[in-house]
DNA sequence: TGCGATGTTGAACGACTGCTTAGCATTCGT
DNA sequence: ACGAATGCTAAGCAGTCGTTCAACATCGCA
C-alpha cells in the first residue's frame, strides 16, 4: 500500500495561526478571498504549508468553524451558568464579529457539504442551550407555555439579532433603536 | 478620444437569459460559482458574449440584483394594496427562493460595494414599505405605539422569516412549529 | 442592393486556483 | 551521536478566472 500523506498536528502553533489568518481573512474579504496562496500570505508562510496542515480546503473551513463553535460553546455555557442567562445569550448573539462569520459560513455551506453539516450541528446545540434558557425564564415569571411558545421566544430573539447585525454591516439601521429598546425592556422586566 | 466599447442593449432578449443563468447558478451552487464562462455554459453561449452584456461580472450581479428588487417591489407594492395587506408581506417574505438569493447578494456584498450600495437601497425601500403597513394594523386596533412599536414588529417578522429559512434550507427546524403558528395566530387576531 | 448597426464568436493575455511530489532543515528520543 | 519524526519549502501540473480585441454573421433600413 502507499505510503500515507503526513499532516500536521492539531497541537501546532502554526496550525493556530493559519486558522486566524484565514478567520482575518473571511471577516475582511469574504469566503471567496479564502485561498491557500492568500492565506499563506497573510500568515508569512510558504502555500504548500496550508496544504500540510490542511490537505483540502474543505478540512481548512470545517477545522476553523469547529474551533469557533468551540469557542462560543464554551462562553454560552459559562454565560448561562452567571446571574443573568438570558441577557448573557443576547449580548453574545449581538457581536458583530461572531454574526458576520456566522454568514459566510452559512453562505459557505451551499456549496460545501461538509460545512454545512458542521453548521448544523452546531445550530442544534445552540438551540437546546437556548431554549433551556428561555423556558427557565419563562417558567420563573409564571408565563403560561400555550400563550407564548419557548421555542416563539427564542427564534424571535436570533432573528432579531442577526437581522439587526447583518443590515447594520451594509449601513441599514432604521428601526433598530426601536427593536432593541423593546428586547431590553423585555430582559429588564422578566430577568431580575 | 477613443472608440467607445459597444455594450448590448438592456431589452435584449438574450441578456435576459444570461440574467435566468446567473440566477440559476447562484442558487444551486452560491455566487462563487458565477463566472462568466459558467453563465455562458449554462445558457449555451460563448463567454465572451457576457462580457458584451455586462463588461464587468459587478454589472452582472448588480443587473440581476435590481432586476430582482424590481420585481419584488412590485409584487410587495401590489400586495399591501390588496386585502390583507400585512399577511401578504408575511408570506411573500417566507419564500426559500427569495430568502436564499439574498443570503447570497448579503455575502457577496462583503466584497463588492457596489452591490452593497445596491441591497442597502433595496432595504430601504422595503422597510419603508413594511413600516406603513405595520403602522396601519397597528392604528386599526387601537394598539398603543409606545407599547410595541412598528419598528419593533416589523423587525420582529422580517429577522424570523430570513432565520426560518435559512435554518430549514440546512436543515434545522427545532422551533419553526411554534414559531410560524405565533405569527399565524396574530395575523389571524389582528388582520380579519 | 448595399451599408451600418447589432449580435456573436475564436483566440489569446496574464493572473489566479487546488493540489502533489521530492527534498531540505530542524528537532527529538534513544 | 545517530536515525526517525516533524516542520517547511521549491517547483510544477493542470485547470480556472476576468477581460480584451479583431473579425465574422445577421439584420433593418436607406
Amino acid at each position: 500500500m502507499a505510503t500515507t500523506r503526513r499532516i500536521g498536528k492539531e497541537s501546532s502553533k502554526t496550525r493556530a495561526l493559519l486558522l486566524d489568518a484565514t478567520e482575518k481573512l473571511m471577516l475582511e474579504e469574504g469566503y471567496a478571498a479564502v485561498s491557500s496562496r492568500r492565506v499563506a500570505a497573510v500568515a508569512s508562510v510558504k502555500p504548500a504549508l496550508i496544504h500540510y496542515y490542511f490537505p483540502t480546503m474543505d478540512d481548512l473551513f470545517v477545522a476553523l468553524f469547529r474551533r469557533g463553535a468551540e469557542i462560543n460553546m464554551g462562553r454560552l455555557t459559562r454565560a448561562v451558568a452567571a446571574e443573568r442567562p438570558l441577557r448573557a445569550l443576547w449580548s453574545i448573539s449581538q457581536e458583530q464579529r461572531g454574526a458576520v462569520l456566522l454568514t459566510e459560513f452559512t453562505a459557505l455551506s451551499r456549496h460545501r457539504p461538509a460545512v454545512r453539516a458542521e453548521l448544523a450541528s452546531y445550530g442544534r446545540r445552540f438551540r437546546r442551550l437556548q431554549l433551556r434558557t428561555v423556558r427557565n425564564v419563562l417558567e420563573a415569571n409564571g408565563i403560561d407555555r400555550s400563550v407564548v411558545s419557548a421555542e416563539s421566544v427564542a427564534l424571535l430573539l436570533t432573528g432579531l439579532s442577526t437581522t439587526v447585525t447583518l443590515e447594520r454591516e451594509i449601513g441599514l439601521t432604521t428601526g433598530h433603536k426601536q427593536a432593541l429598546a423593546l428586547v431590553e425592556r423585555l430582559l429588564e422586566t422578566y430577568e431580575s
